[in-house]
DNA sequence: GATTAACAGGACCGCAATTGTCCTGTATCG
DNA sequence: CGATACAGGACAATTGCGGTCCTGTTAATC
């Protein structure tokens, strides 16, 4: 099933929370917990996760918690994802040439991981502030996304479509 | 981990491989196992979940076989992927409202949804005829697809950052 | 009409991966 | 020094996927 882990999909609400809160915050693994309604020790887990590669600051004892290393602008979906769900691969051998033995008799695999690049792309468009503003709702990605199949270079005859 | 089912995957090797064969050929559950070097087992299977799902066409008894329901420059990924894996929802909440009990304190599903609906677009500019033909390969889909998180109307304020 | 080739539709089991919990450290604040 | 919080794993249980197999049913061929 074409889906997130749960605990990305978690990871994410957990970081927007974080990122609403006033720069400087520190958030326990308890308040974060309490707040978004999700349960502590998976609440902790994720978080300690997302410290570990980097994308919170932590501070330990008494009225330690998290904070963003970084700004919620620079802080990308796919860094999320890959954060805790591991690197994006659509397919087995979304990334790695070589990896199947079928290969030569495979005509897709090329194609594929294109594609692969392509949503990964996509997403990288999205930062944490997109999904945290009360305007990114309007404002939002890639709300009729220019993405075309046909040939880049005829890309004059690409409607400019709106939906 | 964020990638498709294997099912999927093969399915949409095996449907590339039939798109393939000259138009009216039926492919035998055999021969294409054969010809993409898959087991039998799994590629009988999935053959004849596209059938259900109506993608295939497939005639039965002694010299029967599948063949493309419909053109293969009309059949989407998405359309595959929803056959085989189910419909795409990149999070639990992703496509319907209300069934999250934690909605109330969450600000992120929405956002969420309009990506979920964004990549799925972006999929859907992929036919099942630009995973085979050879010069998809570079005419290819998304290369650098123009999807825009800011507000399309004030592009001017975003740094023309690309990576 | 008998035989064979193929699809239809499930039942079924084993493995793997994800979830979620818990426990034992270690650091920091008061 | 005590309380609070993070760090880092170990761990069990469930879930679901992947893959196989078996029993019909349909159609072509001899």
């Amino acid at each position: 099933m074409f889906r997130l882990s749960r605990i990305t999909d978690y990871g994410i609400v957990l970081m927007a929370h974080i990122a609403e809160q006033e720069e400087g915050t520190l958030n326990s693994a308890r308040d974060v917990a309490d707040q978004t309604q999700l349960p502590l020790p998976v609440v902790s887990k994720i978080l300690k996760s997302l410290t570990r590669e980097g994308l919170l600051r932590s501070h330990r004892g008494s009225k330690g918690g998290y904070s963003l290393r970084r700004a919620a602008s620079e802080i990308t979906v796919p860094e999320l994802i890959t954060a805790l769900d591991g690197p994006i691969r659509l397919t087995e051998c979304a990334s790695h040439t070589g990896a199947c033995a079928k290969e030569p008799s495979c005509h897709v695999r090329e194609p594929w991981q294109r594609i692969n690049a392509a949503v990964e792309e996509a997403l990288a468009r999205i930062t944490l502030s997109d999904l945290i503003s009360p305007k990114a709702g309007q404002i939002v990605p890639l709300a009729s996304l220019g993405v075309d199949t046909r040939d880049l270079d005829t890309a004059g005859e690409y409607e400019a479509g709106h939906s």
